[in-house]
DNA sequence: TTTTTAAATGCTATCCATTTGCATTTAGAC
DNA sequence: GTCTAAATGCAAATGGATAGCATTTAAAAA
């Protein structure tokens, strides 16, 4: 895709093969990913590639804000999207995983307010439910 | 502290003194600290106890609702603190680690909302924000 | 109080996501 | 084409967190 050349050359990053395949990837995918299912992906497409690098590639998009973040409590591992350029907050499932997004920030108008107040400069923020999915909901009621 | 035994009752806990310990030191920082940082004031408490108990107390009070955790996106360590009555939420210095609490929860609404919306049974969420303190905005600004 | 038993603990080895060191390759400036 | 700093591969290391198992202990039962 032309446009991730653009978001390299905005991020002041070379552009490697190996980085448009993350970004190539993590698009065709649209939705959150380990760095070792992005591991996974990448060979299956052939590319010859270490998982150290996918490491080092999702830092880089991470700090120029390419990519974001969040953590799955129960496995403590780091899942990797696109960043939304509207970005969003997450209903995540503590059973199966999944993840749910959403739309829109409610909280802006408060993250003024905290900021000013401590006098503390916001970079970013998360927002992000834990709980079950409906799924999973019946699945844990049929245990009990 | 007596309180302490009651929480333990309450929980379903045996009142062991290693658990007392923990509810003690969390009680006098009052502030979040890693597994680590507990065994180390543990230690200088006199007390014999092992790190791998430590996680496991811990582990009994998140699942109780005794202690919180926050996840510290530089360190990748798990941080606990007693649980406020009222859950709170955290400014969080990338730099010096500093988090400073927020009281009052700014989403209690959107939270109904999308919980219905989605049919997810919400259990608990996380609202952080990550940014520079006062002090590491000047160090910052300066090295720039 | 004494007995009994499941829960709690200490110690050690282990796991596993992530990081790091270093030699080699490569993108992009000149 | 040359040159240089950045990017990469590979392997080893790191470090927070877990797990196994023998031993101790809280607290229920007798
Ligand atoms: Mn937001
Ligand atoms: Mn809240
Ligand atoms: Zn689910
Ligand atoms: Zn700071």
């Amino acid at each position: 895709m032309e446009k991730f050349k653009d978001w390299l050359t905005e991020a002041n990053l070379k552009k490697t093969k190996h980085r448009l395949l993350v970004l190539d990837i993590l698009y065709e995918t649209n939705d959150f990913l380990s760095a070792d299912d992005l591991f996974l992906k990448a060979k299956h497409k052939d590319a010859n590639i270490s998982l150290s690098t996918i490491y080092r590639i999702l830092d880089n998009f991470v700090e120029k804000n390419i990519v974001s973040t969040i953590n799955m409590e129960n496995t403590k591992q780091v899942y990797y999207e696109l960043a939304h350029q509207e970005h969003s907050h997450h209903l995540i499932c503590l059973n199966c995983n999944k993840v749910i997004h959403l739309k829109g920030c409610p909280i802006k108008a408060y993250e003024e307010t905290v900021s000013s107040k401590y006098r503390f400069n916001i970079e970013r923020h998360t927002l992000d439910f834990y709980g079950y999915c409906e799924k999973c909901q019946n699945k844990k009621s049929s245990k009990v």
